[in-house]
DNA sequence: GCCAACGTTGGC
DNA sequence: GCCAACGTTGGC
């Protein structure tokens, strides 16, 4: 106790038909190595994740897209198995924190005048892994409510 | 280093 | 399925 840190925040982005926060539900301790990011900016992001960071899970490709629940770094990240050659893919390893009992759709999103600056809402975004500022965390979360 | 061609992402 | 936007590749 007392220890203060910096917590950072993250939204990843999962094309449910491949993985969903459903399958991560009914994991084993509800954990996974998040992998297959082939995107060099993402792959810095990875890397620069912290455990304890929270990451909202944002489901892709989809009817519905939008941000389904809170994951957690556990795993700082490592390269990922069976890699021969150049370059060195990462993944980092997180935890369901919570499930949403509704979607935060991405039209919901954008409706928000304090989240205009989201990299999500950035025309012609296509990164995997992007960093939230701390208050368009907050302002997210409470949309969960 | 430039740039055209191609492949991928992801909302709609 | 369409297509805009972006990243990557590879010839020059």
């Amino acid at each position: 106790m007392g220890i203060t840190t910096t917590m950072n925040y993250w939204l990843m982005k999962s094309e449910p038909s491949t993985f969903s926060i459903d399958h991560l539900e009914k994991l084993p301790n509800q954990t996974t190595p998040w992998d297959g990011v082939r995107n060099y900016q993402a792959r810095n992001y990875l890397r620069s994740m912290k455990k304890n960071d929270h990451c909202f899970f944002y489901h892709s490709s989809c009817e519905v897209p939008g941000i389904v629940g809170i994951v957690e770094v556990v795993k700082e990240a490592y390269p990922e198995k069976d890699q021969s050659n150049p370059p060195t893919w990462y993944c980092v390893e997180v935890k369901l924190i919570q499930k949403f009992n509704h979607i935060i759709s991405l039209s919901e999103l954008k409706k928000i005048d304090k989240l205009q600056e989201m990299i999500l809402l950035r025309r012609g975004n296509r990164l995997s892994v992007m960093p939230l500022q701390i208050k368009e965390w907050e302002v997210i979360l409470k949309l969960s409510n």
